[in-house]
DNA sequence: TTTATCCCCTA
DNA sequence: GTAGGGGATAAAT
């Protein structure tokens, strides 16, 4: 948006109050008045007025019938009258926008949406950037971007989003702002009484407009569309161009006010003290004594410059598209050569040469980087200036191609320079590719996979067609287009030069527009950038070398195993078949309920969250003492589950090359900072049962070496611990006393040598339920005790360690201020759904907040630990580069390695120390390392 | 062949 | 109650 450009803001009032009563809790001051939906608005109005807009309206609906209810008598007549601590909200919420100096606009017979749209599109006509304020999706009929600095905007305070270009608009509904009206009328709505298509909702709706642009496009084909939902559409034909009208807002209507007389007033401050003193708004009454907000100026000022803006609910999210400031090079059309001659390359080496940093990025012929073959290379040294040079393309009639072996010779000493800066997108797969075809890459410097995830690792998913579409409103080719898809996609090696071009230069080219705008908003925020720096980057490499590394499996053991395992499977599914008097699929859920429930007239004492019977463990536990079945269809399932997803599994993914398995881990999977594991999965091989262990005996080391397993013990309860800095549990720690016994004693009232088992299980899950943000209804349920019992649990647990519960209010008031919460190391996470309307989705997003800060400073010391580790091995490999110990996983808390038998006491002395020492907490880091001839043994 | 649902494995 | 990946079925296509 242009600086210099007026802006108008206008608020959607009567969305606003509703949205601020469900979304907050039933807040009330010293004399009983409700003040929750007017605590939300005035934050939301506050953290408007801050952004200083030209010109600012309030807009609310005035009671009386309009032209809406003319056409439709039914309209909004599922309406449930307003709530009476709403209504008593109204008019101090009106008092409140007067004093602030705030226009209000109530116009008799024309709704508070059509006043809106009407002096949106008047602003916005004369070049004023107009941004609408509302929860209501409706209003993204009225989004447009413009050069001028004018268009209309939508802010959702809600859920922190801002959509502001066409592109925005697509991203989140599926259609173009033109086609808002076509969608919202086939959907129907069911608040104001609106009737759709049935069973059309928001997927049909924009797969029908993408095929047939309008509405009226629609109703023509309506033939076309087949099966039930076909017919649903025939229904509804007669109704649809109402309800077009009913959903369109108007943008014509006669008013005496226009945008430019909407300046505010001055904020008539005594008036405002009064009111907030009367309704206990703190914050509001200090920022207007001229203190600070809740948001320090510096933090404020950093938030602002790093592309982040504040929203009505006070917390900060990443606005949606390029920022007023960033380089327009960023979102221009690229320029894309392929490199086929020597002269060419000669060339751009010289410019890989003389630029400061490069991009980078390799085309292969397979998704995994420890089987895929090098099929091209692209390079960019500036934003629009990419080349993409092919080696290995062989369709009939492909161009001569230079030889791979002199390109990737000319190319080595760029790429292994560590003085040269490298970039890519989610480099670490390149790292694989390049390192096995000869090249290992030094210097690989930054990765806008990663800068986006330490950025926000909510805001968007971090492929590169996200972020470029996210960070510079930019659409990429994508893969699909060029390759096709499916059953019908060839590899890259097949794909037309000038196709791949377009697509792979393209890659390095977005890769570095999107460091050039990631990078600044990085560094915009120096706990975040440290993250990144010390902690992300350097763990690429590591994360590469423990993949590459593999884990050596037993596959024999295995299929010994699968047979067995075959064998058990087959009985008890004879057994089952015996006593249901049937045959039927013991896979199938839907089978076995209608078998048990429906047949056998078992209670369904569980529902799935779709509300169907479930037959799942606990449902079957409950019915296992009225009927043999049950008990049988856990021990199948449970056999398998092993036998389809580890032991077949497992051999199958053993990489013929190297004989080995080699995992993916994923640095930007969870949002919490943990890594995932991926193809396969090694982060969830089974340890609970005597059957589901055994696997662990195929993860296995070659002759002379042996397994090393180091893990931390009790490492999220010790980052409790050191985060409440509650004396009781410090000190218990401090003891190494059994920690959950050590609870159980403080909880209980007895000496540690006297509590008895059930005692240490209720503490345990106590200790754990509080990890994860429980209810008391979550524990009774897990202790199988009441839910009075377990409260009583709980506040008995909150007395003796009256520092925990602190801390779970600090966090959750964190999480509600700021709008995200931090670990130990500075890495943040966002709480998209923090101030949610929706109870459920708020109440999750509490949990998330309690948890996130005792998960993410786990993953952040044991990558530290990783790093440090790396490092110390590295110094340990002999001329060819072997090394007498390989990190081969990592497990969240546990980290495995493979070592030469002689060298298994210096690796768990460093290990332990190494890992022990990764953070400096107020409790001791322990380490417990086992050393096996398989995983299995060696814990 | 893709998508949603259910179930279950780990820390 | 947190954070993940993934298999099998069944429906939609």
């Amino acid at each position: 948006m242009n600086d210099t450009a007026r802006r108008l803001v206008l608020i959607d009032g009567s969305s606003y109050l509703y949205r601020a009563f469900h979304a907050l809790p039933p807040l009330s001051n010293d004399d009983g008045e409700p003040t929750g939906a007017l605590f939300g608005v005035v934050n939301m109005l506050r953290a408007t007025l801050k952004e200083k807009p030209d010109y600012v309206a309030f807009v609310v609906d005035a009671p009386g019938k309009t032209f809406r209810d003319e056409l439709y008598p039914e309209y909004k007549a599922n309406r449930p009258p307003m709530p009476d601590e709403l209504r008593a909200q109204v008019q101090p919420m009106c008092d409140i926008v007067e004093a602030l100096g705030m226009p209000i606009l109530r116009v008799p017979g024309v709704e508070a949406d059509d006043v809106i749209g009407t002096l949106a599109v008047q602003a916005a006509a004369e070049g004023i950037g107009v941004t609408i304020s509302t929860s209501d999706k409706d209003f993204a009929q009225l989004v447009h971007a413009r050069g001028d600095g004018g268009g209309i905007a939508l802010v959702n305070t809600m859920s922190g989003s801002r959509m502001d270009s066409e592109q925005a608009v697509v991203e989140k509904f599926g259609v173009r702002p033109g086609q808002i009206v076509d969608y919202l009328a086939l959907m129907g709505d069911t608040v104001d009484n609106v009737p759709g298509v049935r069973k059309c909702g928001p997927k049909t709706a924009a797969k029908w407009l993408a095929e047939y642009e309008t509405l009226d496009g629609v109703i023509a084909h309506a033939d076309a569309i087949k099966g039930k939902i076909g017919d649903n559409l025939r229904e509804a034909l007669d109704r649809l161009p109402l309800n077009r009208t009913l959903v369109t807002i108007r943008t014509d209507v006669d008013l005496e006010q226009t945008p430019t007389a909407l300046s505010l007033r001055e904020a008539h401050t005594d008036t405002l003290r009064a009111l907030y003193t009367r309704y206990g708004f703190k914050q509001a009454l200090k920022e207007l004594d001229g203190g600070a907000g809740t948001v320090s100026g510096t933090e404020q000022a950093r938030a602002e410059q790093a592309g982040m803006r504040n929203t009505a609910a006070g917390y900060a999210k990443a606005s949606v598209t390029v920022d007023g400031d960033a380089d327009p090079a960023l979102a221009a059309a690229g320029v894309y050569e392929c490199v086929t001659t020597h002269a060419q390359l000669d060339d751009w080496i010289g410019r890989l040469r003389a630029a400061d940093e490069f991009a980078f990025d390799c085309e292969t012929d397979s998704l995994d980087p420890m089987r895929a073959n090098l099929v091209g290379l692209s390079f960019s040294t500036q934003p629009g200036a990419a080349c993409y040079i092919p080696l290995a393309h062989d369709y009939p009639g492909a161009p001569a191609q230079l030889d791979r072996t002199v390109v990737l010779d000319a190319l080595r000493p760029l790429l292994s320079d560590p003085g040269r800066r490298k970039l890519g997108q989610h480099g670490k797969y390149d790292l694989h590719v390049l390192r096995r075809h000869g090249i290992e890459v030094h210097g690989y410097a930054d990765d806008t996979m990663l800068e986006s995830f330490v950025y926000n690792a909510t805001a968007t998913r971090h492929d590169m067609d996200s972020l470029a579409r996210r960070y510079l409103g930019y659409e990429t080719v994508k893969y699909a287009d060029v390759a096709g898809k499916g059953a019908k996609a060839i590899p890259f090696s097949q794909v037309a030069l000038d196709d791949a071009t377009r697509y792979a230069a393209e890659d390095a080219d977005v890769t570095l527009r999107l460091h050039r705008v990631l990078a600044p908003k990085l560094a915009a925020v120096p706990s975040l950038e440290r993250v990144y720096r010390e902690i992300e980057m350097p763990l690429v490499k590591v994360l590469e070398r423990i993949e590459a590394n593999g884990v050596m499996i037993d596959g024999d053991e295995l299929r010994r195993q699968s047979a067995d395992l075959g064998k058990r499977m087959l009985a008890a599914q004879r057994k089952a078949t015996g006593l249901a008097g049937r045959s039927f699929n013991l896979d199938s859920p839907r089978q076995l309920g209608a078998l048990l429930f429906d047949e056998l007239k078992l209670p369904a004492l569980v529902k799935t969250p779709k509300g169907q019977p479930s037959t799942n463990e606990e449902a079957l536990e409950a019915i296992a003492d009225q009927h043999e079945l049950p008990r049988v269809i856990l021990e199948y399932r449970g056999l398998a589950k092993l036998r389809s997803t580890y032991t077949d599994k497992l051999s199958e993914m053993v990489n013929p090359d190297t004989g080995r398995v080699h995992t993916s881990y994923h640095q930007a999977g969870a949002a919490t900072g943990r890594l995932a594991s991926s193809d396969p999965n090694l982060q969830n091989i089974p340890i609970r049962t005597e059957d589901g262990r055994r696997i662990r005996t195929a993860f296995v080391a070659p002759p002379g070496r042996r397994i090393v397993a180091c893990d931390y013990s009790q490492i999220e309860l010790r980052i409790m611990a050191h985060l409440s800095g509650d004396e009781g549990l410090v000190n218990a720690f401090a003891s190494g006393a059994d920690i959950h016994r050590a609870t159980a004693a403080e909880v209980f009232g007895k000496a540690i040598g006297d509590v008895d088992a059930n005692e240490r299980r209720a503490a345990k899950a106590i200790n754990f339920g509080l990890m994860y943000g429980m209810s008391a209804f979550g524990l009774a349920r897990q202790l199988g005790v009441s839910r009075g019992e377990a409260q009583d649990y709980i506040a008995l647990y909150f007395s003796r360690y009256p520092g925990v519960r602190d801390f779970m209010e600090r966090t959750r008031e964190q999480a509600r201020e700021r709008g995200y919460v931090e670990t130990v190391f500075g890495r943040r996470l966002y709480l998209e759904h923090i101030h949610a309307r929706n109870q459920g989705l708020r109440a999750g997003a509490e949990r998330a907040a309690i948890n996130a800060p005792m998960q993410g400073t786990a993953a952040d010391i044991i990558k530290r630990a990783m790093i440090d580790v790396d490092r110390w091995l590295a110094g340990h490999r002999d001329g060819s580069g072997r090394a007498p110990a390989l990190m081969i996983l990592q497990v969240h808390d546990e980290l495995v390695f493979e070592a030469e038998a002689n060298f298994v006491e210096t690796l768990v002395a460093e290990v332990s120390g190494r890992m022990a020492a990764a953070a400096e907490l107020r409790v001791p880091l322990v380490v417990d390392c086992g050393v096996g001839d398989n995983w299995e043994e060696a814990h």
